[in-house]
RNA sequence: GCGCCCGUAGUUCAGCUGGAUAGAACGCCGGCCUACGAAGCCGGAAGUCGGGAGUUCGAAUCUCUCCGGGCGCGCCA
């Protein structure tokens, strides 16, 4: 509906513009907005106001010339200026009528554009070390990071989803030797465990599934293990990477790889069936091992070195950084030989590039927007555009229960799992709270308002609107109402106020959709349903839909048809049940 | 100290990339069930958009500055 009077105006100005030279791309670009007072009709457009500077013409003028361009429309009853030179579209009563027509015979399709027509995006989310279970913050970008790509596949571009699993480097070897630890004392071994070692009772379990699966075939001699724990209780770090090699070498390197691969598999599996319970299934989990493996981040290092862009100091490889705009060089290669973390992401997000897509979008935590420059400054190292990468930071989720701050350390193993808050407040719920604020807020999550007022949330008002559009449609069927139809409904008959605001609000739907992917901001739509959900159980408060008047009868039946059609596709694109009683 | 994000009703948050009188929800006050689901509807009170300056026809939105909060600034990941 918008589309179709942003192509007039662009009309309009082509011919006003047309004599007076070129303009900037920019200003050819019509903004057309819904109004947000009815008495200044439906649609309004300030393009008069913006360009008429530019034109050495007068506001008011320039909207007078705009008004006369128009082509003519069906759907437009009339024009006018208003203030200080505002053009308002007031449409034709039966246009929002025809949109009903329009969203039942697209139904699932209904909002959907070619807007990223020839897009190839892949969307990397959550990507949280697999190290234990989700917790609540995780689930925020879980919630994120699949609604987003729905938004961006509704709008026609084409969305690849992945988790890049970080299953090497020293968090994965502080798990595997937490594991170890329990499984030695499971054993009987009297050991101390460190406190920054695992402390999640996942870490006892796999343990114990270590235990029966291989005995004491990982058992060793721990009077070194004892005498390094004790030697560097003053250095925890210290004692933990000196523990670390210990267990290594007591278990040579296939005997650690079973403890490690074993941690590795559970946590990951764990993970993985919590993400496809909340309903968010990536395309692809993509093993940072495997970059290792395949030669990706030697062959990376290899053309840095190449072109110049890598140099050597106290005994570590430095990437030159800096002169891509971030504010200081980079290690790659420690002293010790090991590549860091960021020259896997490096190898990982150039690899990106070479599997085609065109554009890489990552959803990252709040912790790591320093980041963001010297993934960039890497991939324009690497010869890539510096605009083919897009970082959304989503801001942290803050726990509260019992109107104390919760603490959230995967390490210390106090936090509140995803599923444990998925037990407690349920999918669709977790999933709408979660995305109902935008994502650079800092997100408040109580835990005891989300328990015990989890009616008052508004996913349900929501699904409540879907329910009973439902239940007034299975009333039909066993009173034996029939419907003649949408499409042969005289839909004139919608005439009553709280009518046409529905049909207002469900027109919507399409702008709110490219608005949302454009903006990354799925919360739009669900402030958008909740709207629109408003307008459903007001209009239906007020008119009774099965009237004995057929005609009547069938224009509000296709009515509530479009209302729950709509109400369907938004909650499908956050992830949330649109179900038929409640 | 430097960088990024943020500051909007009592509370939690929207605000369509600069538009016309800043909107919801929760909470509070007052009404509506012998008709399609009251998990609903209708009405009311509630604001110095953190403070100040600037840009222009027009600012919650852009710029600067101050105040306040969050997160970073590793040869961790």
């Amino acid at each position: 509906m918008r589309a179709q009077l942003d192509f007039l105006l662009r009309e309009a100005l082509a011919e006003i513009t047309a004599n007076h030279g070129p303009l900037d791309p920019g200003d050819m670009e019509p903004q057309i907005e819904r109004t947000r007072d009815a008495r200044h009709g439906d649609f309004t457009s300030n393009v008069a106001m913006r360009l008429a500077k530019k034109l050495s013409l007068k506001p008011r003028d320039l909207a007078a010339d705009l008004i006369a361009a128009l082509p003519e429309s069906p759907l437009v009853e009339a024009t006018e200026i208003a203030g200080p030179g505002f053009i308002n579209f007031r449409l034709v009563p039966g246009a929002y009528q025809e949109e009903l027509r329009v969203i039942l015979e697209d139904g699932p399709s209904y909002g959907c554009s070619e807007l990223g027509a020839g897009h190839r995006i892949i969307v990397e989310y959550v990507s949280a070390n697999p190290t234990g279970p989700l917790h609540v913050g995780h689930g925020r970008h879980a919630a994120y990071g699949a609604s987003l790509a729905n938004l961006l596949r509704a709008t026609g571009h084409e969305v690849h989803e992945e988790y890049y699993v970080n299953d090497a480097g020293r968090q994965m070897d502080i798990l595997g030797a937490s594991v170890w630890l329990r499984y030695a004392q499971h054993l009987g071994h009297e050991l101390p465990f460190p406190a920054n070692c695992y402390q999640g009772s996942y870490v006892i379990e796999i343990a114990e599934a270590l235990l029966s699966a291989h005995g004491q075939a990982l058992d060793g001699d721990l009077d070194e293990l004892r005498r390094v724990l004790a030697d560097n209780a003053a250095d925890p770090e210290r004692q933990l990477d000196l523990l670390i090699a210990e267990i290594k070498s007591m278990l040579g390197d296939k005997g650690f790889a079973i403890v490690f691969d074993a941690a590795l598999a559970s946590v990951l599996a764990d993970i993985q069936a919590d993400l496809e319970d909340f309903g968010v299934v990536p395309q692809n989990w993509y093993s940072e091992r495997s970059l290792v493996d395949g030669g990706a981040i030697a062959r990376t290092l290899e053309l840095l070195t190449t072109n110049g862009l890598l140099y050597t100091k106290d005994g570590a490889k430095w990437f030159r950084a800096s002169e891509f705009g971030d504010e200081k060089d980079r290690v790659v290669v420690r002293e010790n030989g090991a590549t860091t973390y960021f020259a896997s992401d490096i190898a990982y997000h150039f690899e990106k590039r070479e599997r085609g897509f065109t554009h890489l979008l990552d959803v990252l935590g709040a912790d790591h927007h320093g980041y963001i420059a010297r993934v960039r400054a890497g991939l324009q190292a690497m010869g890539e555009p510096d605009d083919c990468l897009e970082v959304r930071i989503v801001q942290f989720v803050t726990l509260y229960r019992g109107g104390q701050k919760a603490q959230m350390s995967t390490r210390s193993g106090e936090y509140v799992t995803l599923r444990q808050l998925r037990d407690e407040v349920g999918n669709d719920a977790a999933r709408f709270f979660y995305v109902s604020r935008s994502y650079d807020q800092h997100l408040d999550f109580d835990l005891d308002l989300a328990k015990s007022h989890s009616n008052d949330n508004p996913v349900y008002y929501i699904q409540y609107a879907h329910a009973r559009i439902a239940s007034m449609l299975s009333r039909m069927q066993d009173e034996n109402i029939a419907f003649g139809g949408a499409a042969g409904a005289d839909l004139t008959r919608l005439t009553e106020d709280e009518e046409h605001g529905l049909m207002v609000a469900l027109s919507r739907y399409p702008e709110q959709v490219h608005l949302a992917a454009v903006n990354r901001a799925p919360q739009q739509i669900a402030h958008f349903l909740r709207d629109t959900a408003a307008a459903f159980h007001a209009c239906y408060n007020a008119h009774r839909v099965l009237v004995d008047d057929v005609e009547l009868r069938d224009a509000r039946v296709s009515l509530a048809l479009a209302t729950q059609q709509v109400i369907r596709n938004g909650l499908t694109l956050l992830g949330v049940n649109s179900p038929s009683s409640m």
